[in-house]
DNA sequence: CTGAAAGCGCTTACAG
DNA sequence: CTGAAAGCGCTTACAG
């Protein structure tokens, strides 16, 4: 292996003259910056990462930190994997993915061991024990998502309410007044005190009153057939029920479609069906193609990377930021019947 | 910061004498390891990831490149992604994950930083530049898919000819001869020299030789759509035509499926549909439920990371596996018509 | 069984 | 502008 020393030999200078050519730190003359910059060439010198992290106490390394859970990551979470990798890259830090219990037992431990610069939190609860964990242990931090009290607590999250209203307007726009709105993912651990869930459902509360809309709440398993979800959502009757559901969470929206065909209904004649927050790529497996709101996954993980690095590097802090699922027309949503 | 010496000099020995105790590598008497080891509690101290690494040469940190691609990494690919972390993290390693370019520059960039101690390389192309790069460079690698001339390098994949014999023997075991293999990805860059692709077209052109299957090869896009899709399928002539598909990725299948009902095609009443290599989850999302082969995903991340840290510990190594994907049972094939 | 010491390959005050 | 040197927090021969 190349080291500096080899280099500093090579160009008959100090090695720290030739970390100072490498990082840029210090002023060094035009010759003696050739010198070094052609012998590193010449050597095929690269720096190393894991001496430089330890000398200067930086690793340049991220955590990405996310629950394990039943379920599977959703086709939104590997965008925001990638997305918060390339955004780490650009910026010369590395990404680690850690799989950590909810408790926060297991980032206490990895953490303690100072192998990363900050950590980026996914599928935050509102009150999550890990946020502690990370406060305590004097970690810098961001969150994807937002517990509780997020005073002072650097953190970029879907806008939910500004999500839900838009989506409201686009089904009242069509004439819909009794709507439904559908939550997936009753019975997990954590269901109830996952955000996505809980701010959509108190917006949708509030739609309500302020709205004169006529709405109901739904809550769905994962294991819900077609058919069953179609009746939980619309009712057996066959008028006085709901005539368009909101549905967070794409796989219960593509559920739903099918069953409502299934159960006789035309989508989007009798039926409108919108999905909260969804991959724009699921919306064309459904039949009619799902309306829906596409997740800003991309956006987020880019955001949480960029502003952990701005703290990491002293920067004018990013500040906390809210991002609305943005709507894609599809054929699932029509006019009133 | 605690460090090994406090924990040394609380305890009363030198630091090698903690070092000794903490990973385990020589003696040390019942007496004097108490001591360090309530030493150690009592400090809260960890032992430091980058300092161990340097000193030791070996950063227990593993990447997993992956090339930045025109289409989204698929729901296998996050398995993927959690499995090897996951597997890593049992071993005590980390896992970064590294977006990089197909040309293996920036490979070559990220392994001159001798920030991990090996890759695992995903999506790999039949040749593929990444791959002479980490072999020149000296990294342990191994490989998730394989090249053209794969001899005596380390890899996982899925086993793409058994899956087909596998998924083949369903379809003919329901009476039909008439076979569509459906590609998709028609004209993405890599498409041609993608594993995956090639080797089931290989093994399928292999089949309808010795098995005496009537067999067409379809190659379709991401864009094409489901009407379309089923038309270049099945084919606009009423009789004469494939009665049942084998589809390459689960996007394109959950289309083939809606095409076919909105062409006036009974699924699995005129035509039969299976997804090869898919997410079990998938299934539900057509109606009727399509039947699947499911990609080992979990395995594949698992069997990865595991064969690339026995070649880092200097353990038995682990043999090159193929993984089989495993039927799914669904509703989109039945009997030939 | 335990310790003193060199060394991993850098960064960074401190001098000059 | 450049260099000598301390130091980051460990591991690991080498002695004893």
């Amino acid at each position: 292996m190349v080291t500096m020393k080899d280099v500093a030999d090579h160009a008959g200078v100090s090695i720290a003259t030739v970390s100072f050519v490498v990082n840029g730190t210090k002023p060094v003359t035009p010759a003696t910056r050739e010198r070094i910059e052609s012998s590193m060439a010449e050597l095929g010198y690269r720096r190393n990462a894991v001496a430089r992290a330890l000398a200067s106490r930086r690793t340049r390394i991220l955590a990405l930190a996310y629950p394990v859970l039943e379920r599977p990551l959703s086709t939104a979470s590997v965008e925001f994997f990638t997305s918060a990798a390339a955004a780490a890259s650009v910026r010369g830090y590395h990404l680690v993915i850690w799989p950590v219990s909810n408790d926060g037992r297991e980032l206490a431990e990895l953490v303690g061991q100072r192998l990363v610069d900050g950590v980026l939190l996914m599928e935050v609860q509102l009150d999550d024990p890990r946020v502690a964990v990370l406060e305590s242990s004097g970690t810098p931090f961001a969150l994807i998502g937002r517990t509780r009290d997020i005073t002072g607590i650097c953190h970029v999250d879907i806008d939910f309410e500004a999500t839900l209203h838009q989506a409201i307007d686009h089904l009242t726009g069509l004439g819909h007044r009794r709507l439904a709105l559908v939550l997936g993912g009753k019975g997990e651990r954590g269901y109830r005190t996952y955000g996505p869930f809980v701010r959509t459902a108190a917006a949708f509360e509030q739609a309500r009153i302020e709205r004169d809309i006529d709405g109901r709440t739904v809550e769905v398993t994962w294991s819900d057939d077609p058919e069953s979800l179609a009746r939980q959502v619309f009712g057996e009757e066959d008028a006085g029920g709901p005539t368009a559901a909101l549905v967070l969470n794409d796989h219960t929206a593509l559920r739903l479609v099918t069953g409502a065909r299934r159960t006789g209904r035309r989508v989007p004649g009798d039926v409108s069906i919108l999905g909260l927050s969804a991959a724009p790529e699921t919306g064309t497996l459904s039949d009619p193609p799902l309306t829906l709101m596409r997740t800003p996954g991309p956006e987020l993980g880019h955001l949480g990377a960029e502003a952990l690095i701005r703290m990491l590097e002293a920067e004018d802090p990013l500040p906390p930021r809210l991002v609305p699922c943005t709507f894609e027309p599809g054929q699932s949503t029509g006019p009133r019947p």
